[in-house]
Parts: C-alpha cells; sequence; structure tokens
DNA sequence: TGTAATCCCTACTAAGTTGATAGGATTAAT
DNA sequence: ATTAATCCTATCAACTTAGTAGGGATTACA
C-alpha cells in the first residue's frame, strides 16, 4: 500500500509545479486545496525539502517552491524519499540492499527472482515519469 | 514491503512444486527446510488451501499438495491471496476498488495516473510468472 | 482399538508503523 | 512590535505484522 504520507506528498508536488506565481507557495493552501491536514502535510514538505527535492523561505509571505524544473524531477527520487525503497524486498534493493536472514543462497531463491523483476518494471515506470508528466505542466 | 507472510508462502510453494513424490508434502519439513517458524507457516498454507491453491490431507502421512500444475498457479492469484491487492491504492484497484475519500475526481487526481502505470506493469509481470517460472519445474 | 502423526482453528501478544495532533521556537516582512 | 510563516520535538491511538500457545479433529497403521 501506498502510505497517505507519499499521497499527500505527491499532491502537493504536484500542487506547487502547477502554481505559477513568482512567490513560494503556503503549506496552508496546499493543505486546505487537496483537503490534507495541515500538520502532517508539514512534516512530509519538510522532509522533501531536507532531501533538497524543494527549497523553503521562512517568515511572512514564506513557502516552499520546487528546486528544480518539473521535468527534471523523477519519480524514482520522489517515491525514495517519501515510500522508502523501490524494491518489495531488501535483498534486491538497488540502494537499500540488505542479506534475508533466512535465505542461505539468494542466488537460488524463488522469491528473489519475481522481486527482481517486479523492481525493474517499477523502475521503468519511475524513472520514465517525472513531476511534470503528474502536473500536466 | 512483501510481507513474511507472502515470502514464506511463495518459498513453500516453490518446495510443494519442487517436491516429486506422489504423497503430500508436510508443514514440518517445509518449515525445516526452509527455515520457517512452523506455526506460522501453517496459518500461511491454510489460508492458501481455503483459496483453492493447494489441497490437504489430514492425519498421519498427510500434508499439503498442489491444486494445479505448477504452469497454471499464477502469480497474480497466490499474490493477491497472500498479499492482498496488487494496486497500490484501492482507487486503481481491479479487484478492489475503493473510492478516495480526498479525491473529488480520480480522473483528476495525479497519483492516480501514476499508480494505474506502476499498477499495470506489475500486473504484467505476474500474470507472466508461473510458479513453475518460480521453482524451475 | 489405541496411539501417534498431522492438519485445523481460535485466541493472544510484543513490537513496529502509520497518520496524525499539540505546542511552541524560529525567522522574516511590514 | 506584530503577524505570518516555516521548523522542530514530542506524543498518541489505531492498526498491522510476525509470530506463539494450546488444543481439537482426523487419519494411518500397529
Amino acid at each position: 500500500m501506498l502510505s497517505k504520507k507519499t499521497k499527500y506528498g505527491l499532491k502537493a508536488l504536484t500542487y506547487i509545479a502547477r502554481s505559477t506565481g513568482e512567490s513560494p507557495v503556503q503549506v496552508s493552501e496546499i493543505a486546505k486545496s487537496e483537503r490534507i491536514p495541515q500538520k502532517f502535510l508539514e512534516s512530509i514538505l519538510l522532509t522533501l525539502r531536507k532531501a533538497g527535492v524543494l527549497g523553503s523561505k521562512k517568515g511572512k509571505h514564506g513557502g516552499y517552491y520546487l528546486r528544480k524544473e518539473p521535468t527534471e524531477i523523477l519519480m524514482t527520487e520522489v517515491m525514495r524519499v517519501l515510500e522508502g525503497p523501490i524494491a518489495m524486498v531488501p535483498c534486491v534493493s538497488l540502494n537499500y540492499y540488505e542479506k534475508c536472514d533466512d535465505c542461505p543462497d539468494e542466488h537460488k531463491c524463488s522469491v528473489h527472482k519475481l522481486m527482481i523483476e517486479v523492481r525493474d518494471s517499477t523502475l521503468k515506470v519511475f524513472r520514465n515519469t517525472t513531476l511534470a508528466d503528474l502536473s500536466g505542466v
């Protein structure tokens, strides 16, 4: 299951990408428009900022803005930040590899092979999709 | 993340598919060989039996056996039984569709479109893979 | 017919995750 | 100063996961 965190994060990014103005977009505005609990959204955007996807401006008239063009923001990056590893098992994760405790030899593991295929096909989608595709910009 | 339940279930199915004998395969044997907690595995195989993937024989010399040929057992079926919906959000699930509370119009939802793509690419893998592929039979 | 082996079923539980909420600290514009 | 924003930490209820425990029901076979 996709977490609410990721779902909200994607919606917020889409909203920011679509907002044309020069000034940064405020959390309250996004929260209201996208029906997301504001405090929860705050923490999500903070995560995205720390990961370098968003920039922020503090104080009055502050808010969040994209650090890159929507066409440059890949879903691989966003999904990894919000949802964590793309692979369904650590033993096939490219970025967060971990050995399974119960597998003596992962090359003989039937689950391993299947999960590599799933990972690759999902990666293909995420590598081929940018924020621009999501937001129609 | 893939649950242990699914992982263990897949390993167990693979084990059963590989075991050539006429008599059914016992839980204890699978548990020992695949390093799976026996009681946990019992409940998993029970689920697979109730879903019609496995058959069972009770009493002494009892055990589990496949109800179909490995080539006939698709990953779509097994994954749905063990892991639940293949879609990452209910609003794009083919078998367990549910509307999102926060989406006024899901056709305009950016997350929706992305998740349909992920669902389709994952489905493609699962529809193309049978237990025979996993077990090399 | 007794007994051991095996699946079947229900209930419980510790640990972790999720989806928030609360309260304030910090920063910047006016 | 005041106001409006982000930033940060802590807390929490509900749920899920990965088991464990204990026994019931069924069957093979001596």
